[in-house]
DNA sequence: TAAATAGTGTCTGTTAGACAGTATACT
DNA sequence: AGTATACTGTCTAACAGACACTATTTA
């Protein structure tokens, strides 16, 4: 049954017009953090529709990759960074598939959440994209409240409270967050991730108490910046928290 | 901005050629219990690739619908239930965009999650679809072993893989169970559904303990079927469990 | 010395886990 | 009566939440 009679036969069962055709595109919800604060990398568009509005970078996805693959590239195209090197958290989010979420055509859009490495301070260089006129970081919560931007372009809004619930979620009961940190960080940085994405604070000691355990000491230590004592270095592993870690009253 | 002019300009701004396109189908990953064991709707194929071997529901997504109305409608033509009567739980599981998942062309897959309402005992009734010789339910974790079975067509092995741990794992946190079981339920119902999904025995004291206060008491009460005591019968709430339900050693 | 940060100790209230015990119904 | 099921009580160990306290660094 698997000669090529049997491979002529089902090459005709689908024709032409038997089925409808979707455009597939893959858009990215980027995360990093600075200053404290959650920001999310957003693209300003260059044309109709939603023209001026900020919009998630994303591109289509071409014919022989799949979403995940292509959201690998977009990243590299749109921000300029390079998956190659750095430790890149990509996640698939949801797909969004509204038959009239793009006026021009059917546009079917997987989305990914995707977190990017930082020191916490130095955010990564983001470069525009050739079809959008200008690209940067902006603070997920003031996106969110519509401060200073008005609604984001298609159904990029909701997407982007999506993947801030992923994240947030997902942080009660993985170490995701060390995602958001360079290989190796302090528990103080740990905690400033979870504090900007649930936007509430954490006692420091309890925190300490509870993550130490979920996480790999390397046995070296920081060097105080301003004052303070020395931190512990820790690298992150792929462990479960359990019990989860409780999560303030969302401060959305 | 907003004329007929520049309506004309972005509807210009994409030509055929410039993307590729994709079929795009819905398919469904539904879940029942029936004798204490969680079981999955499957079909039969008819057709090359993978005949004779079985598969989950699924067909394509109409030009103007979503996704999940397609998985609605789907569901209703595959298994010959109507969603407008029944509680039937729906949501978006994960997208599959392999580009070559289907041999015969580019098809995306996105994977929905359903969950019928049974009494316990009673399977809802599946009638086979027109493109498959054949539909019945049969217990997930066999399918998983592939016992009696084989793999799945395509590969929709994974994506039943994917929907036992999206359910387990929501299971632990939300009362989503209860949308295995009829709107009023008793704890010993429920906590079959826990037994059947995470393939583990439950303490019955304690399971009764963590859960009465997650969930709304009707007042009512069961006639004892075989012996013993009348239990309490109660009713969903959309509740987080918080904090989670402990999950016992997978045993997959 | 003063200030800032890291990390530990302590106390209390809550809960999981284990399991015994009691209550209620059917046969 | 015997049995089966529902539910509550009890005990212990573990943990969360709150907060004080010590230690180690820089300015």
């Amino acid at each position: 049954m698997k000669g090529s009679n049997a491979e002529q036969d089902y090459l005709e069962s689908y024709r032409p017009g038997d089925y409808p055709s979707v455009a597939l595109t893959a858009d990215l919800v980027v995360f990093a953090i600075t200053g404290g604060v959650l920001q999310v990398a957003l693209v300003r568009r260059g044309a109709h529709p939603f023209k001026d509005q900020l919009a998630l970078p994303g591109g289509f996805v071409g014919p022989r990759e799949s979403a995940d693959d292509a959201a690998r590239r977009e990243l590299a195209e749109e921000t300029g960074l390079d998956l190659g090197n750095l430790p890149v958290h990509i996640e698939q989010l949801a797909t969004y598939t509204g038959p009239l979420r793009d006026p021009r055509m059917r546009v079917v859009s997987v989305a990914h959440l995707v977190l990017l490495a930082t020191d916490g301070s130095a955010l990564p260089e983001v470069s525009a994209a050739s079809d959008a006129a200008g690209a940067g970081w902006y603070p997920v919560y003031d996106i969110l409240h519509g401060h200073h931007s008005g609604p984001l372009a298609f159904d990029h809004s909701m997407i982007l409270l999506d993947g801030l619930n992923r994240l947030a979620g997902k942080m009660e009961y993985t170490t995701v967050a060390a995602q958001l940190l360079t290989e190796e960080f302090t528990l103080s940085q740990l905690r400033t991730v979870y504090e900007a994405v649930w936007n509430a604070p954490l006692p420091p000691g309890n925190f300490t108490r509870k993550m130490t355990p979920q996480l790999e000491d390397t046995g070296k230590k920081t060097r105080a910046p301003g004052g303070g004592a020395p931190a512990a270095l820790f690298r992150a592993t792929d462990r479960h928290i359990h019990p989860p870690l409780a999560r303030p009253r969302t401060n959305l």
